[in-house]
RNA sequence: GGGCGGUUAGCUCAGUUGGUUAGAGCGCCUGCCUUACAAGCAGGAAGUCGGGGGUUCGAGUCCCUCACUGCCCA
């Protein structure tokens, strides 16, 4: 097999022994385990560095993996993600700047103490009955059993990233910067802890930030409740007032109702008492103009203990706040009779005993809008509870910007126009903005054992709460209020988010930023990409710019100087990429059953091809269906640049068995090519320089779609098609002949056969290795191609020669070829038959000086080229059955009777549409305001079209009349 | 309810600042195992660019409107 060439070379083999079909499972393996054990993509930490230099001028190009859970199993998001910044990564790699990928893992909070709950449930115990600390070691134990396989699958994609630099967020160096930046926020007044109504979850029975739920319309019911009206003597008046709910179980924590100050139906009533049922309690009517009159019965029940809205009512009329619900959401001690009852339960006895008191009003069907929690999915609910909160509109002590500030100046242009952090697709700068500009405070406790523990004691004395200084090493021993030792550490930990919104600094070193160890941030921060999903923007992109524009800000440039805004940004780009979808564009879902795994369609097409795919599909902002098909397509692909190889191989063997050698040079640089050079040289030569500059171009734009099928139709459609093709005729390598012409050929083809396989090789980087080290036959002058250069527009090289005629000659042959073959089809000459052809051409020069070609890929026995003024002044080309081409005519010698009818049907057609595109052209031409306003290419184009049309509208009207008549 | 996007060939999608007769892949039809490749080669069919209106010499592209559809936020 091919490979094992290249692991151990021996002379009596024959190296290129390919096979036909190209089969990747038999290279990639190889190549994965290859680039991770030669540690081919680490980056040491920079000794020479400044700031953001590198030696060479150019930049460094860092870039971080989002990090996956560790819980987490590679799909199809992960994969785009991964491929986009593997061809990032190497193709910045390639043009010369340094580059960084660091991986690493979450420690997914939630997701990964639900994974050990489950183990644990199965084993019959619960981590109550372990406890917190054997629990969290138990957690670890997991972590380091199963947890990072999707970082093997990652290996499996051939991702090049930094392996030596992997973290994970609760790594002692990475825990260290979460403690800081929590003690730091914390000092300057930008962390609090209070009462407020948080989601929460009973399920994992923590609380979830705003952004972990997901609302989800839900089919329920309004339930009407009469509450009784008391008059002076706290007696019922006789009269209700109605409220409706869809939560009727919480009025078991009613402090109040609310109506409309100026509501018509309720003045009356203003100042009046309640009696709130079941629970017998006696509750204010409480006037407030947020109550909307027109919902309802515009009169709404308050439970400041269980809605956000009836939470700010209570807070402007001072009531009471009767949270009624445990951690489970069971009804608790507040909840009277029904104390110990799961809340649904609860919401049926309760419905049940009001009808049974004649207080239950009508029940309405309801659409409404119910959240559930991200994670488990559980029906959250609204619940006070004391919690810890970063204030992110609010001033620091001491003033300046607020955290949100910062985040939004980071990414509006600045006076000049500049964007410190650019987005693209452009469209979600506005809806970072958007959201930015009303965000809330963000939630960071959660009742959880994994995670980061926050660094706040409580006194048992004094009751305060003690926070380390920033810097402070080491836990308090005591209240800092009032001296006791009788603190103990908050049980609460951080929202995930919290560390992984930390990485851009906490990764390169962050808060140990010292003269000794601040070489890594100085070089690589800020970072230069993130490449990520919409569905966490919020999560952790604004997170990240909250944080790392908050902290980097701290950071001295490396020469004292104070750090700008602009540089204090977590990452300079935002490449925002689309959700993969499947083949009928719907959203993969374990529970639809449609999710396609991607290690699967790896392994039955290929990671190329499978990266190919994503890649070609990546248009920014649209949503990819992942169709098979096409992947199908790229494996072809994939075995179209393996078998060209196959071909180049066969002859670079024919060439070594008469004594040539390929030589280095012809691989280091491009051949020495003049005007008197061949066509097809010439032409190929041009066209992968344009190649090149296109990919070039596309990349620099994220335009991953365009980048590719440039290259595929390149390699396919040119140069195999064409190229290849051509270039048989000249490889004849023969002992007793001059061999010049086949070595020059030969040369020119292994040096843009090497270069495409350079292009290509961020996007299918396991076949163009393989191929990249046998053409080196095991000896390669670097040890990847990844570690080669990427290939440029070369323009100095391109004025050397008049390449735009070369593309123009060869246009004009393709069209000679294509249309003699059109014409054979037409007359159904089979395949296999040479005939004798007249062509008339207005360039048959190129036609007369290429005519091998011609003749090899029209498959001619003799082809005879004229002038079109020729053709028209001789009398020997009348009256023969010419075919217009546009600037070709062909006529076949050929005897073979010919379909009149299907003939006459063609050429009818033909002059249809001729005519039509005639008349369009001619509409507008007689348009005086075209012609006077239009610029003149345009104008000389469409009457150059004009012209072309008409000449073979006639001359498809003369062959149709040269037909013979039915 | 607020905001953003989409509608182009049978399917999945491109189409850059408005400019000559709208492209690709897959699929489809016809013929070929032409020694790199049948995962291939050659030739071909297929679109009133969601509907309507407007701006313009010129609209898939800009504006208005309607329809359908998706997403985010509340």
């Amino acid at each position: 097999m091919f490979s094992r060439n290249l692991l151990g070379p021996t002379k009596d083999k024959m190296p290129h022994d390919l096979p036909k079909a190209y089969d990747p499972t038999a290279i990639e393996d190889h190549w994965a385990g290859y680039w991770v054990r030669e540690n081919l993509f680490a980056v040491s930490t920079p000794t020479e560095l400044v700031q953001n230099q590198c030696l060479d001028g150019k930049s460094p190009f860092t870039i971080l993996l989002p990090p996956p859970n560790v819980t987490g199993r590679l799909h199809m998001g992960h994969m785009l993600n991964q491929t986009e910044m593997d061809i990032l990564t190497r193709w910045r790699r390639m043009s010369g700047r340094l580059a960084l990928w660091v991986p690493g893992t979450d420690h997914a909070g939630i997701a990964t103490q639900m994974m050990v709950e489950r183990q644990l449930t199965e084993e019959g115990t619960s981590r109550q009955t372990l406890g917190r600390e054997a629990f969290v070691e138990r957690v670890w134990a997991w972590k380091s059993h199963y947890g990072g396989a999707i970082l093997e699958q990652m290996k499996r994609l051939g991702v090049s990233v930094d392996w030596s630099r992997e973290y994970f967020t609760m790594d002692e160096r990475l825990s260290v910067a979460v403690r800081e930046a929590f003690v730091r926020l914390y000092a300057q007044g930008l962390i609090y802890r209070g009462a407020y109504i948080v989601n929460w979850c009973p399920r994992c029975q923590t609380a979830i930030s705003d952004l972990e739920v997901v609302h989800q319309e839900q089919k329920g019911h309004l339930w009407e409740i009469r509450y009784s009206v008391l008059d002076s003597f706290g007696r019922d008046s006789g009269e209700y007032i109605t409220v409706a709910t869809t939560r009727p179980e919480t009025m078991l924590g009613d402090t109040a109702v609310a109506i409309h100050p100026e509501d018509e139906r309720y003045l009356h009533l203003h100042g009046k008492k309640l009696r709130l049922p079941l629970m017998d309690r006696e509750i204010p009517i409480v006037v407030d103009p947020w109550v909307s009159r027109e919902f309802g019965t515009g009169a709404v029940k308050v439970t400041p203990a269980h809605d956000p809205n009836d939470f700010a009512i209570g807070e402007r009329h001072h009531l009471p706040s009767i949270n009624v619900m445990d951690d489970r959401a069971h009804i608790n001690e507040n909840g009277g009779p029904y104390q110990g009852l799961d809340r649904y339960v609860a919401r049926k006895k309760i419905v049940a005993d009001l009808e049974a008191q004649g207080l239950l009003g009508a029940i309405k069907d309801y659409t409404n809008n119910v959240g559930h929690c991200d994670r488990c999915k559980t029906v959250v609910e609204p619940r006070l509870s004391t919690q810890w909160f970063i204030a992110v509109n609010k001033e620091p002590n001491g003033g300046g910007e607020s955290m949100a500030e910062k985040a939004r100046a980071a990414v509006r242009a600045d006076s000049s126009g500049k964007k410190a952090i650019r987005f693209t697709p452009e469209n979600y700068e506005k809806i970072y903005l958007n959201w930015m500009d009303d965000i809330h405070d963000w939630c960071i406790s959660r009742q959880l054992w994994w995670g980061h523990r926050i660094p706040a004691w409580h006194c048992g004395v004094c009751h305060k709460i003690t926070v380390p200084e920033p810097g402070a090493t080491g836990d308090p021993a005591a209240c800092a209020h009032c001296g006791s030792d009788k603190i103990t550490q908050e049980t609460d930990v951080l929202d995930t988010w919290f560390s992984s919104g930390l990485l851009p600094v906490s990764v390169f070193g962050w808060p140990n930023i010292t003269p000794e160890t601040r070489a890594d941030f100085d070089a690589f921060y800020p970072t230069s990409l993130l490449v990520t999903g919409f569905d966490i923007l919020f999560f952790w992109v604004a997170r990240m710019i909250m944080l790392g524009c908050w902290f980097a800000g701290d950071v001295p440039l490396p020469d004292g100087s104070p750090r700008r805004p602009a540089e204090t940004v977590p990452f300079r780009e935002v490449y925002i990429h689309a959700l993969v979808r499947d083949a009928n564009r719907e959203k993969m879902s374990k529970t639809k059953g449609n999710v396609i795994d991607p290690i699967e369609i790896v392994k039955q097409y290929g990671t190329d091809a499978v990266r190919f795919t994503l890649a070609s599909m990546a248009s920014p902002g649209t949503d990819i269906a992942f169709n098979v098909a096409r992947t199908e397509g790229y494996r072809a692909f994939a075995n179209k640049i393996w078998n060209a190889a196959r071909f180049i191989f066969m002859n670079v063997d024919r060439a070594a068995e008469v004594g040539i050698r390929i030589e280095r040079r012809w691989f280091a640089a491009p051949p020495l090519l003049t005007n008197e050079s061949r066509l097809e040289d010439l032409w190929i030569m041009s066209r992968f320089c344009n190649t090149a500059k296109r990919v070039n171009e596309a990349l620099e734009k994220y335009r991953f779609d365009d980048a590719a099928n440039v290259i595929y139709q390149f390699f396919w459609g040119e140069f195999c098609d064409w190229y290849l093709e051509i270039v048989k005729l000249r490889l004849n390598f023969n002992e007793s002949l001059d061999n010049s012409e086949a070595t020059d050929s030969l040369a020119t083809l292994l040096y843009v056969f090497q270069n495409s396989l350079r292009l290509l090789s961020p996007f299918m980087p396991f076949l163009t290795e393989e191929i990249w080290h046998a053409l080196y036959e095991g000896m390669p002058p670097r040890k990847s191609i990844a570690l080669t250069s990427y290939p440029q527009f070369e323009e100095s090289y391109l004025t050397q020669v008049t390449y735009p005629s070369a593309e123009t000659s060869m246009e004009h042959l393709v069209l000679a070829i294509t249309s003699i073959r059109s014409r054979r089809k037409d007359l159904g000459i089979e395949d296999k038959v040479l005939v004798k052809a007249k062509v008339a051409s207005s360039k048959s020069g190129v036609l007369r000086k290429n005519r091998d070609i011609l003749l090899k890929l029209a498959r001619l026995e003799d082809v005879e080229v004229v002038l079109f003024s020729e053709r028209d002044s001789d009398d020997r080309y009348k009256n023969l059955a010419w075919q217009a081409f546009g600037h070709v005519d062909v006529y076949l010698d050929y005897q073979k009777e010919i379909d009149v009818a299907a003939e006459r049907e063609r050429l009818t057609k033909d002059i249809a549409k001729y005519e039509k595109g005639l008349a369009a052209a001619e509409r507008q031409l007689g348009n005086e305001a075209f012609l006077a306003k239009a610029p003149v290419h345009v104008v000389e184009g469409l009457k150059e079209q004009e012209a072309e049309t008409r000449l073979l509208l006639e001359k498809t009207i003369a062959a149709l009349e040269t037909l013979p008549k039915e």
